[in-house]
DNA sequence: ACTTTTCGTTCACAATTGTTATGTTTTTGA
DNA sequence: TCAAAAACATAACAATTGTGAACGAAAAGT
């Protein structure tokens, strides 16, 4: 059966096919969760550690004022919490978007593969990394590009994340986020949302409707928001894909 | 000799008398930098990793613009790039906001701390999760505050992370970033940086003069914020210092 | 001590983004 | 299939933040 973490951790081009198997193994057991419902909360010290197979989720904060603000995109193949087995306690939440399906990986499994298999534990450090490469990208996207820019540049590195897990088309691929969700990442109002969305829409660069994406060119919309994949790390293999 | 590196990864909690002396023995080879010099560029192997060992230093991405965006602050104690033995190649760079003494540690060295000193991995990987931690903070700090708190926020941090160090007093630390460089963390104009900086001195928050940040009243600083120090992992050892 | 450069301050004005509100479309669920 | 709810679209207006420029203060170098 398809497994997207095996998908994702094979990109760092560390595993071998014993490992594979073995990470297959480990995410067997599987769970639905509705939309909008909460993973894990800040202050939590789970016991195991979430993976999403299928879906979308994100990290958040909820800021004194009761806005949201949403620190990460958590798609097929991404872990949601493996820091907390050293930080001990969550310092933020984690929550679906879309209805996914999960797996648990209990901490002592997680100890079994960091003390045996060096190979899994390289590539799981390797997801962390790019995990942190993404947060950094995502701070100088808020920061310094307007608001039709940053929602271009999330639709461009979403659509590369999506190819390397298998879940994208070479210019399409299902955009199940509300604007409401593209708000909460971005800083924005939901209704700037909207208008910046026109504008692309506009421009010709892209196309969205009932929860499809469609980049109708590819390297304008990268040009237009100043696109490079780099901090993805991707290896050859799977830059390949990426056009 | 005093020794920053050695000060924050004991906050880990994890490290024993004879981790501390390995520590030392590793970060003495010492080099001083000018102020706002780069120390490594996006796309550089290095075969060493630096810390930084006094000074204040940055990662940061140029955009196409020209526009440079900080996306983190490096203080004493803290590490430049241990991530590239994993990820090859450096996805941003780093450079020197004033004077700085780093030390340079050879990829050879951090391999055989990775593979004989499992109490020192496991430290060094817990500060990697605080670096990531942090990000968050910022992502939603830039996201959800008004330019006014967003300074006030980072003020708070910084803080914070000198005082786990031992470079700040209980109400005040040494703060030589410039206004400009306040802007390009926050994703705001030098201009804007000044105006904000304004209303929190006629607030009463704040001093800031001579490169010398001083806190009037630290509990209302951090509530003017929503500042909340969770994020940071402070161990109870450290927690008392923070008042 | 003095000159030069960098940094900070302020101002008037412009642009981007936020707010509030209302109507329409799409999705969801009975 | 239809009603209810959720999400999207659009508009007028307000607030925050950006721009460009000028001047003063502080720091750095000779």
């Amino acid at each position: 059966m398809f497994n997207a973490l095996i998908r994702k951790l094979d990109c760092s081009g560390f595993l071998t096919e014993v490992d594979r198997v073995t990470l297959q193994k480990v995410t067997s057991r599987r769970r639905e969760v509705a939309p909008k419902r909460d993973l894990i909360l800040e202050g939590d010290r789970p016991e195991y550690v979430q993976v999403v197979l299928s879906g979308f989720a994100c990290r958040y904060k909820l800021l004194r004022g009761g806005q949201r603000h949403i620190m990460a995109l958590l798609v097929p193949g991404d872990f949601c919490d493996l820091h907390v087995a050293i930080l001990g306690q969550m310092d933020h939440a984690i929550a679906t978007l879309t209805t996914c399906t999960t797996v648990e990986v209990s901490r002592s499994t997680i100890e079994d593969l960091t003390d045996n298999h060096p190979r899994i534990t390289r590539a799981l450090w390797w997801a962390t990394l790019i995990d942190e490469g993404i947060l950094r990208e995502w701070l100088a996207n808020m920061g310094q590009r307007p608001a039709d820019r940053q929602i271009a540049h999330l639709f461009c590195e979403l659509h590369v994340r999506l190819l390397s897990v298998g879940l994208a088309g070479p210019s399409g691929f299902s955009m199940p986020l509300r604007q409401v969700d593209l708000a909460d990442m971005l800083g924005l109002t939901p209704v700037h949302v909207n208008r910046s969305l026109q504008e692309l829409r506009a421009a010709g660069l892209l196309t969205l409707q009932r929860r499809w994406l469609e980049v109708l060119d590819v390297d304008r919309l990268r040009t237009f928001c100043d696109f490079k994949t780099n901090y993805l790390h991707l290896t050859p293999r799977v830059d390949g894909l990426k056009t």
